[in-house]
DNA sequence: ATTTACATTAAAACTATTCTAAACTGTTGA
DNA sequence: TCAACAGTTTAGAATAGTTTTAATGTAAAT
């Protein structure tokens, strides 16, 4: 399977046609070998400057929204003025770093795993997220 | 020592005087024997609400800022339109529910401590905050 | 081919937050 | 007592991220 039909099925699957606009967004997501954090800000600028293709703010919003709700990108929990959106949807945790406003994955070996005892009735654990802040020894807490 | 002269040096302490309107928002934040869970928006309806006062969002703003950065008052991570604040300043976690936007404290007992192995080379520990996303069993991944 | 439902777009709207500049307050010291 | 000044409050303007709108365009089904 070629990487146009991957993404034309993520797209279907996420319920959008597969769209010049779109593709070009999956190329930017889901090419890259490593995974990634990204916020819209950060997407539109590599669509514009490495592909050169200007695609309104719309319709990348509609799309990594629609990505998000089928589970093919997570959103990082962080108090900030943007979001910040995940290519690697496994389970796994982050440091943030206050200085660069930086985000970074915590591998499995750096973290136990979170063991919840109770939940809230009626309720399903959705998702749990580690959100570590680090910053340089001489700064003040954010 | 009464609650005025607490207010006072928790607002010196934070290098703010203490004016009528901050000495309002301590009230509303400072005396109830329960600590809990804010938003800017609750707390100026509460102040308008509840005070029948009327202090200027930058004011409200300003305050709880200084609150935050002196260690007053928590600022939770969630990804949300919002920022959300918290009068418990001590080490804890939380469950939010994603149906009704509410955040809610998980007890220590609820939950085995965090353990972090390995850390960012030259940056020291800020906080280590875990989510809980929960929901409704009949409803899709926020 | 035609139709229909969905997409794209620029621009406007919206919302939380921050900034601004003017008026105000309280303290200090002459 | 009062002038000076440092810090405060305020309404409103500004900003930034995100969402909505409404007109136009395109993919896919018939």
């Amino acid at each position: 399977m070629n990487n146009i039909s991957i993404y034309t099925k993520k797209l279907r699957e996420s319920g959008l046609r597969p769209t010049r606009q779109r593709l070009k967004i999956c190329e930017v997501l889901f090419s890259p070998e490593k995974t990634f954090h990204f916020t819209i800000n950060d997407l539109t600028k590599i669509i514009e400057d490495k592909l050169s293709e200007k695609i309104s703010l719309a319709t990348i919003y509609n799309t990594i929204h629609a990505f998000k709700k089928k589970g093919y990108l997570k959103e990082i929990s962080i108090n900030s003025d943007k979001s910040y959106f995940d290519t690697n949807v496994t389970e796994h945790h982050h440091f943030f770093d206050e200085d660069t406003n930086e985000l970074i994955d915590c591998s499995n070996e750096d973290i136990d795993s979170v063991n919840i005892k109770k939940n809230i009735t009626g309720k399903k654990i959705k998702s749990v997220e580690v959100l570590i802040k680090v910053a340089s020894d001489n700064q003040n807490q954010k």
